[in-house]
DNA sequence: CAAAACATACATCCATGCATGTATAATGCG
DNA sequence: CGCATTATACATGCATGGATGTATGTTTTG
């Protein structure tokens, strides 16, 4: 029955895109007819081609529907509610990121990018990854040279280097988790990492009498594992 | 004209292999079809047939070319030409590494690998890459321990947790690479980022007189390295 | 009444798999 | 050692299916 309220075809745009997201995860973008992913919306290819010109204009759309939220998150990183130091934040805002990636959507749609669809022409996932990768890295060098300029860094290293180094290292946090989301926690795995991570960088010579005594920040960094809940614990201290 | 000699039934197998690599990297492995491979080859589908099953098989194949000198370079990781420190071994192993990485078939191999390949029932290149992953941590594993009991670490690191700080960065820092291989050079980004990483861990509590004292180390580069004589440079075919 | 929001039908293309052809190198045999 | 045979190393042709794009039909809503 055609021709549904304004309402309904929002809804099945959505369905659309979400069917997407569950086919190109299951068979690869490559492998994934639009045959498929129109059955697992409940609807034909005739609404795929209503609603998008082909399948790289669905797949362009469903990147889309993840970045804005996603650059939402970037951008709100200097953004803290209490005036913690500069590599706290950045601190604080990495994890948020690990955990929103540990979102069923963000999961999916991050799979497919990393090892469920191929560059081409107009299917093109890297210029996005390229994309946000440099406005990330953007945003977090600022913040490193604050840092610097405050005397958090140790000073053997600058704050380009430790962007760098930071970047690297969660990049690879991220892939070595896409390797088998199923092996590890990525937020909890994340949160030691980052620990012990700032705990290298940061500057030991504490003159730091500008930001509050802060008693000891890694409480438990010989005492890797944390109590045992283990499950994503994400209502701690983080606003939703 | 069928039937030729061995030798050459093996050089259009190599140069099957060839334009696999080269054709799989231009358009992607699914849009990539078995005619273009052939053609690019010189010989026709039915070569590919009788050489392969199909498209899966010759994709293992072509990892497979590069899978068996790779792993020789993981290997050869303890083997040092100097009794150096532990640290030193490992950093200048994995430089080696980066330095592959960066010869045209392992960049080729390797980008088809990270962005021109989909996950899929017979096609998987996260099971090698994860493989890879694991003997590859396994090896430098054993590594770190070994410089934890020297005492070469800072003691507020264990073993576990630097070669995970130490994978991440490593594979982070590829991916990246990945994203634009004109970008920069892995070679000698890695190099001056992995002399940071391990300026980082490195005890500096220097009692260590065991190992020859080494002047400053950071941002430091001397010899590149070994002319290395390039190894097994044998696939050189393409008839025509 | 016109356009939106699809469903249906149709034509086209092309990659795959296999079957078959074929000429030559390798091999066995007398 | 010559020769027939056979397996080899492909080339060619055919059949198939499945995906794409588009054209057209069908309601219902605004």
């Amino acid at each position: 029955m055609p021709r549904r309220t304004r309402e309904e075809a929002e809804a099945t745009r959505e369905a659309l895109l979400d069917a997407a997201e569950l086919v190109f995860h299951e068979k690869g973008v490559a492998r994934a007819s639009l045959q498929e992913i129109a059955r697992a919306a409940g609807v034909t290819r005739g609404a795929v081609y209503w609603h998008f010109r082909d399948k790289a204009d669905l797949f362009r759309a469903m990147l889309e529907r993840i970045r804005m939220p996603f650059e939402e998150l970037v951008e709100a990183l200097p953004a803290s509610d209490r005036p913690r130091s500069v590599l706290e934040t950045i601190r604080l805002a990495s994890l948020l990121a690990l955990e929103r990636m540990e979102e069923p959507r963000f999961k999916r749609v991050h799979g497919i990018l990393i090892h469920r669809c191929e560059i081409f022409d107009d299917i093109d996932p890297v210029s996005m990854m390229r994309e946000m990768a440099l406005t990330a890295s953007a945003n977090t060098l600022e913040q490193f040279r604050q840092a610097e300029r405050d005397g958090e860094l140790r000073p053997e290293i600058d704050a380009e280097t430790a962007n760098r180094l930071f970047h690297c290292t969660l990049r690879g946090l991220v892939h070595s988790w896409h390797l088998d989301t199923d092996a590890f926690s990525l937020a909890s795995s994340g949160r030691e990492l980052l620990n012990h991570w700032f705990g290298l960088i940061e500057n030991t010579d504490s003159q730091q009498s500008l930001t509050q005594p802060e008693p000891q920040r890694h409480g438990q960094r010989r005492e890797h594992h944390a109590p045992g809940h283990q499950g994503r614990g994400q209502g701690r201290s983080q606003p939703r």
